[in-house]
Order: structure tokens, then C-alpha cells, then sequence
DNA sequence: CCTAATTAGTCAACATGACTGACATAAATT
DNA sequence: AATTTATGTCAGTCATGTTGACTAATTAGG
């Protein structure tokens, strides 16, 4: 060890560790916002989950919020009865099929809903206009190669229903390079 | 409201929710490997960012802790405890001041460390390498500007010391920019 | 030198949000 | 009619955060 060829690798490796650390400050910081008016509603984040995808996705079911939250169906039952229990969420049975119970945000549960959206989606806004245009659609690309390849089909669904798109990655072409920060 | 100035709108709200749950999913993703490894120790991801932050800043204080993580003495106390009881950390008196604990890895905390940090790093070595290499340094900008500001000097001070440089943010240069996704 | 402030550790109690495992019910499918 | 599916529920556990009060060792300042 010690040799040039390590002193590179270190140097990488150093910089990355410090992405690692800049992840957890900004995701931290990105959830700060939204945590502290739930809090005001004696809620928490996973209230928020719940809440989010119901009221962006109306007419989920109980099993889709599984799949989507990858949680347990106890842990789940625990914040949807509050949320249901106290006006946020209000469920019907599925129309076809009797057994599901369809997800759909009350008035105030949407108005909740539209509050916290507003404080994420406009601190991703200024943090898109704080980087060059021709980069954004990178910087997405990059959130979305750091989530686990089983998962990415369902979320580049999502991202393409909703506008964004995104560059094809460019992937093996590059895999000799070296310089990765 | 429904008028093209409204569908303009909603089309980037649309956008950016779907960014909010990229957000998600990628850092519920980027932890998950790292979470699993930490299973198999009994740890918990608590343990994994005491673990990290002295094993990267031996000689680290609990104050210094505290400051990073933003948790209480008492959260820290009982992970610190068991990482120091299990022999992973160890405290040594400070040597001009023998009230400060200082704080380093053992031998086997640094092999844990060294462990989880590979899973980490790579991911993200595995992400940056699938974006345009000049929009590099941009999606970590990107990053950076979704913390608190509060809280950006002591990151981007990090950031640098650890050799990653980082584009000026173009602000409010461009601050009448509408498309932000 | 003695008092103040600082650094750290500790006890107790509590809330949230995850987990496992077992079991219940209604509706649909075969 | 029997089985499978979608959901709900009971009971217990664990991890990780919180508040508040208090102790102990050590340093710093008047």
C-alpha cells in the first residue's frame, strides 16, 4: 500500500465520503421543512408518506401503499386509521372488486397534502434553478441510479407520467473513467 | 382557475412531485444495503452515522457529534454506549482538556466503517458515473442547495476538505426562469 | 483559591414508527 | 363448497428519537 496508484484511489474515495455525508445533511434538511408542520399536527413523516401518495394517486389501494412503501401491512394499518379516523383519508370499497378498500384524501387531507408538497417541491425548485438548466435532468438521473435497479422500472414510470424525462444513462461507455468526482 | 397559465403551472407542480418521490426513493434505496449489513451486527442506522462520523474525524468530540448529527445527548448516549461496550469506539481524555472525550474507531469499528462506506460510495460512483461527466459537479450542487442554509457553510467547508469543488451557485442570475424540471 | 462554566454521563419517562406472528372477515375465484 | 385474496386487527417487541432533572470531573475567571 502507499503506492501513486492508492493515493488516487484514496482521494476518490475521500471525496465521496463526502457526498455520502452531503446525502444524509440534504435529505435530512429536504424532510426539515415538512416534519415540523406535521408536528403541529401530531403527525410524523410516516403520516406524510401515507397522505402523499393517497392524495397524488387517488384511489390506491391498501396493497399498492405496501408496494410503494415497502412497510408492513401493521405498520401501515397504524397511520392510515389516524389519518381515516381523523378526516385526512376517507376509503371505499373498490368498485369491481368489494374487498379493496380505494384510498382518497378528505378536503382537509388534501389541503394538508397540497401545504406540504408546496414546501418540498419549492425547495427542489430552487435547487434546480441554482444549478445550469442543461444539468437538471442530470442531477434527477442521478438521484434515480442511486435507487436499487429492482425498484427503478416503477419510479421511471412515475417520473415519465408525470413530464420529466430523463437522458438515457450513458453508462458501460464510459466504464473506463475514473475521475467519478 | 384551468386557464393555460394554470396548466403551465400544474404541469411543473406535476414534475416536482414526482421529483419529491424520487427524492424518497433513492435515499431509501441509497440506505437500504448499508441497513442490511448493519442487521446482521444488531446495529441500527443510528450506530452506522456515530460509526461513520468518527471512524472519517477520529478524535471527533461528543459535542462535535451532537453538533453534526442535531440529536440529543441522550440518543447518542445509548448508541455511543453500545458501539463503545460491543468495541467498535473507543474514548480516550483529551490531552489539553481531560474533560473531552475524544472519540476513534477500534480496529473493528474501522473495518465496519470501511465496509459500509464501500456500499455507499459505490453507489454513488455507480450514479455519477451514469451522468454526463460536466454535470458531475452540478447534480452535487444540486444537492448542497436542498439543505438549509443554515447549515451549508459546515457541509460545503466538508465538502472541500475533502477536495470536492463545487461551481458557484448561478442564483438569482437566473432567477425569472420558469422550466425548472 | 474558590466559584462559574463547560463537558460529559446518567436516570426516568415517553412517543413514534418500524417489526413478527397469529388470527378474523368478507368477497372473489375455481 | 373450498380456496384464495384483500384487508383488518390483536399482542408484543425493538430502535430511535424526545424532555427534564441531576451528577461528576475539569477548566477558567475573578
Amino acid at each position: 500500500m502507499g503506492t501513486g496508484h492508492d493515493a488516487l484511489i484514496d482521494a476518490d474515495l475521500e471525496r465521496l465520503t463526502a457526498v455520502v455525508e452531503l446525502i444524509f445533511f440534504a435529505y435530512r434538511d429536504f424532510t426539515g421543512e415538512a416534519d415540523a408542520v406535521l408536528k403541529e399536527f401530531d403527525f410524523g413523516r410516516a403520516h406524510h408518506r401515507v397522505l402523499h401518495f393517497v392524495t397524488w394517486r387517488p384511489g390506491l389501494r391498501v396493497a399498492d401503499l405496501l408496494e410503494i412503501l415497502k412497510i408492513t401491512k401493521q405498520s401501515l394499518a397504524r397511520v392510515l386509521k389516524q389519518l381515516v379516523d381523523r378526516g385526512f383519508i376517507l376509503q371505499e370499497a373498490g368498485e369491481a372488486d368489494r374487498r379493496e378498500r380505494r384510498l382518497y384524501p378528505t378536503v382537509a387531507g388534501r389541503k394538508l397534502a397540497e401545504q406540504l408538497r408546496a414546501l418540498q417541491t419549492g425547495r427542489i425548485a430552487g435547487a434546480l434553478g441554482e444549478i445550469e438548466p442543461h444539468a437538471q435532468a442530470a442531477a434527477l438521473q442521478f438521484l434515480l441510479a442511486l435507487t436499487t435497479s429492482g425498484n427503478r422500472c416503477a419510479i421511471e414510470q412515475s417520473l415519465a407520467n408525470a413530464g420529466v424525462s430523463l437522458p438515457t444513462p450513458a453508462k458501460a461507455l464510459r466504464r473506463e473513467q475514473t475521475k467519478t468526482v
